[in-house]
DNA sequence: CATATCTCAGGACAACTGATATCC
DNA sequence: CGGATATCAGTTGTCCTGAGATAT
């Protein structure tokens, strides 16, 4: 993490450039430096940030409520890998888990007070140093919608061949 | 990983919507098809994704080749996790390692003919895939200039604050 | 000598796989 | 009974931390 002093690297160690390279490396990258910014803003404030994802989902969901294999259906994860971070969020405090009334295979997920007070502060933070950017008004309002219409394509896509959402088909 | 049969989740489980969510939310979600896609492709040219993203940045430094310490800065990784990733790229024939007869601290990492050639593959199949979501040309060109106007912000950004680069500060 | 770069050994942790219990 | 849901136990694997080696 040092680049301040010392000898400075050879010039052909310095830049690298995105000529030909696509839209996919261009969202690795960006998710790059977003996610360096949200583990410095969750860990602050005491929530690690795969959590705090699965918390911003469910937030997001009707009720602020879910089941453990929709939250693996979205994220893409397994469900044992679920349980173990359900486990985590609830002794934490952040959900609860209760049976479903009506399906009692089901478990019902639910964000707690104290989960949807921290996740909206990480969320609030997020905000503001989004807006500390400096990305004028126009070009965030194109990017947004540029980042829905793409979302739609890759969800149609994922609705048609299911199978290989999670690249595990043969 | 199963949503065409069976009874399906009640209503108040199906959807989840980004209303308030920020660009961060965006990007990460983009991340997350992206990264699916990614996976796929890349473990069926036998390579993690992991890896060839680090093959990625060679292939676009100038000389195909550069230092430990820079892939460290630019991907977010210590050193010691570095030397584990290029021990099993080394090992694939997929780069070299060679002293830096200028500094001979320094290694030389180079990308191999035979990296360049796998990441190529990769990065052809997944340039295929991205042309398969139907995105017409107009949007795309637009995405592009958006996301490489956020890159710059971003780096500008880290550029300024070096020490919370990586959200280690303090 | 202090700093920089890389490597190595040890340890931590999250996530997956497969099997089990419960329920439709 | 077959399919679905969630959990548990065991394992794997990657990454990080900190110490050590070599060079400046």
């Amino acid at each position: 993490v040092t680049s301040s002093s010392g000898p400075r690297p050879p010039d052909w160690a310095t830049d690298l450039d995105l000529p030909d390279a696509g839209l996919v490396a261009r969202i690795i990258r960006l998710n790059l430096f977003v996610t360096r910014a949200l583990d410095g803003i969750a860990g602050s404030a005491g929530i690690q940030t795969a959590d705090h994802i699965v918390l911003g989902v469910l937030r997001r969901c009707p009720g602020r409520r879910s089941t453990p294999t929709r939250l693996c259906e979205v994220l893409g994860r397994s469900t044992g890998g679920m349980t173990l971070t359900l486990d985590r969020l609830e002794a934490a405090g952040w959900l609860t888990r209760s049976p479903d009334p009506v399906d009692r295979r089901r478990v019902v997920v639910s964000l707690t007070e104290r989960g949807l007070e921290i996740t909206t502060r990480v969320n609030d933070a997020l905000h503001a140093w989004e807006d500390g950017l400096g990305l004028d008004e126009e070009r965030r309002s194109a990017m947004t919608e540029m980042a829905d219409h793409l979302l739609e394509l890759f969800e149609e896509r994922s609705a048609a061949h299911p199978s290989d959402a999670l690249g595990r088909a043969s």
